[in-house]
DNA sequence: TTGTACGCGTTATCAC
DNA sequence: GTGATAACGCGTACAA
């Protein structure tokens, strides 16, 4: 560590940092060991031309013996692009986006882009801040994880830079939507219940301002019609997809004394609720109820009983928004689609008593 | 949206973006409006020098107007700062580190810094490519939490730019270690176990290439010692910090018919893994079986029971280890401390039976 | 205090 | 095909 003293590095004691790197290999200096012109390199890197064979070789030995590695901040500069990729969630740790986001990152970095997380906290104000900040550091383009923005403002960001987002289904230019069929998913979960027998049902709503919730409440109920079993209000819950809300939802629903031999959450983290709630009145599961939950969230296999519940393919549909992504900034119009969701029969419902 | 053909969004029908953002205001074009030299709107932004009250009131007023933001890419290459600090961490999707890169996030985004998160993988080599891919980002600085990489690896990259690292004590110039007291929580919670009459208290090691996975088997032994009961190697059980090891664990354990009333996990993950596993030999907890977890996920609330752990403030660790990091940036010396382990008694444990 | 001029590392537009 | 040359938007010595 002897060269660093002429730009990088700490600057002798001040406690400040430069924020120039040491020793840093440029383009230029490349150009210059190669014999070539900084213009030919460039062009090489970026495939932007054809360039003879054997200075296109002279190049190629320069880089590997100087060790050059591209600015990407001066790429972005210079060149309008920066490789990255603003990705807005809501919660970075949510233990359901969070999959999400592993799946982007494995499909971005390969390509060379980078992804920048974001969290909108649930709150439309903080998602259009966390945007403008994306925005404002010239990301190359948007995924949005089912967002709180309205369809419009999508539509109009979808005109300057190409956007992905999930848990719609909206159709608009440079803009790719990747829906997930939450009211079939609710049907098949329901559909289960009804198949072991049960006929009180209850269930957990989600949040109802989200789209999965409605949805989620659309095939339960159309489940419960196409057995012909009425849809009776007090087995309809109030949730907000947070384990503390399944939980106030089996109390609330206990202390009705609303009779019930099964509960389907909305979620799996409301049906992680709903099974501490009815430890606590005493209700075993699924001896004396049945329970299923909505995700498949990794922690599910590990509950107490193991969580029957609906296959979200979160992993999946964040590889699925990046690889359309990068489709999109190639210039293709891209038509992902989702695997339809499935029931992963666990141990948590049986028949009833 | 008219104005923006002359250089931005898509270029007509070709489907490929320009990368250029449509009207964008520059620095240059506030100084003219504000009818100053770029150089005083430049100070002005960054507090660098001392300006004229009515120089700096038409700046304020011309930005207004206009709507101007600073472009982080052009600062970036030019001040040789992007204000962007890189993230490492194992998995994005972790239930541990998700909170911690919250709280980085938290901390980051009001001081106009955006965090880089990168996963290593858990691999020594992955976590290199992701260092080298944000260097050649050319992030301010680089939160490590928990990596695989050497300490020597770690002081020598704080030579180039600040460095902050959880889960170590380590001293180096131009960086902070973040460490944790694993040895004294995994001894509050053995010593809790021990407290209720529990002898034959079983514990799950987390991975031992770990620092936290060797802290704890030493807590735990140490408890042990001190209330001098020995320490039997058929109890202390091999694990990897995932629930699939807790609950193998447990499978050997009774497979192996040691007797044993009470378990210590060194993980909540490796907890609810033994939970379930305990649940499918028939041991009721904490009826039959005491159970105590380490890390106090915010699931282990709503695990049934809800389960008595050691609480590791990870949210706190990320906003501490961001703020350290701001410090650092500043040309300060910060030694922040975290605070002390301390257990969270729920319903998992009881005296033995 | 303020403005001028140059540099940051690349890409893009020209001529050749 | 290839090489000068001009942006890209901003920070900052240096001079005034």
């Amino acid at each position: 560590m002897a060269g660093q003293t002429a730009r990088g590095g700490k600057d002798g004691g001040k406690g400040r940092w430069t924020g120039q790197a040491a020793g840093r290999v440029t383009l230029e200096m490349v150009a210059e060991a190669a014999g070539v012109s900084a213009a030919s390199v460039s062009r090489i890197l970026n495939g932007t031309a054809i360039v003879s064979a054997d200075k296109r070789a002279a190049v190629d030995a320069a880089i590997a013996r100087l060790g050059y590695v591209p600015n990407p901040v001066a790429r972005g500069l210079a060149g309008g692009r920066t490789l990255s990729i603003g990705v807005v969630t809501q919660a970075i740790d949510s233990p359901f986006y969070g999959s999400a986001l592993r799946g982007i990152e494995e499909a971005l970095t390969p390509a060379g882009y980078s992804a920048l997380f974001v969290s909108g906290q649930w709150s439309a104000a903080q998602e259009a801040r966390c945007i403008d900040a994306l925005r404002s550091r010239r990301v190359d383009g948007m995924i949005v994880l089912t967002g709180r923005l309205s369809d419009a403002a999508l539509s109009t960001m979808a005109q300057e830079l190409p956007v992905v987002v999930t848990g719609r289904s909206l159709r608009a230019p440079g803009l790719v939507a990747l829906d997930y069929d939450n009211e079939e998913g609710a049907r098949l979960a329901t559909q289960h219940l009804l198949a072991l027998g049960h006929r009180r049902i209850a269930f957990i709503c989600g949040d109802l301002k989200h789209p999965d919730g409605k949805q989620r409440l659309r095939g339960y109920r159309k489940a419960l019609a196409a057995a012909r079993v009425p849809a009776v209000p007090a087995l309809e819950l109030a949730g907000d997809f947070t384990e503390a809300s399944g939980l106030a939802a089996i109390e609330r629903l206990t202390d009705s004394g609303t009779p019930f031999t099964a509960v389907f959450a909305s979620n799996d983290q409301m049906a992680f609720g709903a099974r501490l709630g009815l430890h606590r009145r005493g209700l075993r599961v699924p001896e004396d109820v049945s329970l299923v939950g909505f995700d498949d969230l990794a922690t599910a296999v590990y509950s107490t009983p193991p969580l029957t519940t609906v296959h979200h393919p979160v992993h999946e549909l964040g590889r699925l928004a990046a690889q359309a992504m990068l489709q999109l900034l190639a210039g293709a119009e891209p038509a992902p689609v989702l695997p339809p969701p499935h029931l992963i029969l666990r141990e948590s419902t049986r028949p009833p008593a």
